[in-house]
DNA sequence: TATTAAAAGTGTATTAGTTACATTTAAAAA
DNA sequence: TTTTTAAATGTAACTAATACACTTTTAATA
């Protein structure tokens, strides 16, 4: 059975990580990149990435990839697409499986940051990247834009509780547009995903802002009897 | 730069190709499957596939093992997931790309079916399919019917003329429910993208149904301007 | 040639969901 | 006590989605 694929080439696989993180006080969309560590195109912008070793899956490699730059582990993280034009990468042919991950700004420490040269940048005004890199970044903010529509995943941007300020604000730098408060608030508190806190958000306002949590238990018991997330709001 | 790529190690690349066709008449999705003609699990039932070349891109080896397959070019394609479990298939480390397409169930000529031993099996019928392929057929299907509802890619599964009538029958057999017929109608004539032809299709009733067409140039066009497919009814 | 049978074709009223919009409340600082 | 600033709140108008049953066409048959 080797005999007959061993007709066949083979090729280096990498697995690139768009890494999301949104930046409570700026309220903008950032995107954690790399200075490149080695050739070719050694100290240009690049996303993370790395080589598939023999005995670990895609997904584990991303996780691998994602852990060494982050130090964090179960993230939030979804396989986006596979690119494998022949000329993508001028060093040899490496197929390329870009990975998104979503995490809050404040839970990578500066630490591991520097260690890394990994830096934070604005979405909306990225650096030059390398290879094809551009085009997997706007490929997954496309799918991040989708997604965040109908399905809960803009809570992994956020700490654990967050105003609905918080979340709108979140809402309106992925959307890139305003949104109306009292109809974002209507839909989100209508399913009784969110909960109230008892403490208040004190560091933008005198009056404060009430803090919420959002229920995942509860969000996968509805799902589970046919509740769609939907957060198209204005 | 070959030195440092060269530590890590290389591996065999698949494409695997979801192909669904819809029977008109017996109003059923139907999945191209073939007996598969070689070891590990030769004679098994298995997706269509076959592993990327040296100078072709993934989507060249998609193209290139779709044309084999159907002898037709320009198929409505499109990149699905890429699996890449460390034991995904018994006879070596492959990770495989899944690509779907779909196709008029009457452009495949009987004859390069057979040469392939290509078969049309109904999507509510599968036979066991080898290592992940269940897999990615189920991926493919939930991808399908998350598409049909936004996009107009039904028209690939149909011929070019069609009766409104074929046309809900093919979103009740993806959808597995049935539709209103005059909601359905109404939805989709409001989009002004279906061209009434002056002809009728008459083998099903004596009073003959209206053949329409799906105006490409126009969808095109009306998206450009902000214009959203959906077709989601009752 | 009148009748039958079978599928295609058609409209409206009700309900649900989405949008637009302005004032009040809370609390710290002056 | 007043001022300032952001948080919090409700409703009416509009739009979209749904539920629902009869008429039309035409070939086949009586």
């Amino acid at each position: 059975m080797i005999k007959i694929y061993s007709k066949n080439p083979k090729f280096y696989l990498a697995v690139d990580c768009i890494i999301f993180g949104y930046d409570i006080i700026e309220k903008e969309l950032k995107l954690l990149l790399i200075k490149r560590s080695f050739e070719p195109a050694k100290g240009k912008w690049s996303l993370s990435g790395g080589f598939v070793q023999e005995e670990e899956s895609l997904d584990e490699a991303a996780s691998r990839i994602l852990f060494n730059l982050t130090g964090l582990s179960d993230l939030y993280m979804e396989q986006l697409y596979t690119y494998g034009d022949v000329n993508r990468d001028p060093g040899s042919r490496v197929i390329s499986t870009a990975y998104f991950a979503l995490i809050g700004i404040n839970e990578l420490d500066s630490e591991i940051q520097e260690r890394n040269g990994a830096h934070w940048r604005s979405i909306s005004n990225l650096p030059e990247l390398i290879f094809d890199h551009r085009e997997m970044v706007d490929r997954a903010l496309t799918e991040l834009i989708n997604r965040i529509k109908v399905h809960p995943v803009g809570f992994e941007l956020l700490p654990d509780k967050f105003t609905l300020v918080q979340l709108q604000n979140l809402y309106e730098a992925i959307y890139q547009r305003k949104i109306d408060k009292r109809n974002f608030r209507k839909k989100i508190l209508s399913m009784n995903l969110l909960e109230k806190q008892t403490d208040k958000e004190r560091e933008t306002s005198r009056k404060g802002a009430w803090y919420f949590r959002f229920n995942e238990v509860k969000y996968k018991e509805l799902t589970r009897n046919g509740f769609f997330f939907n957060l198209t709001v204005s």
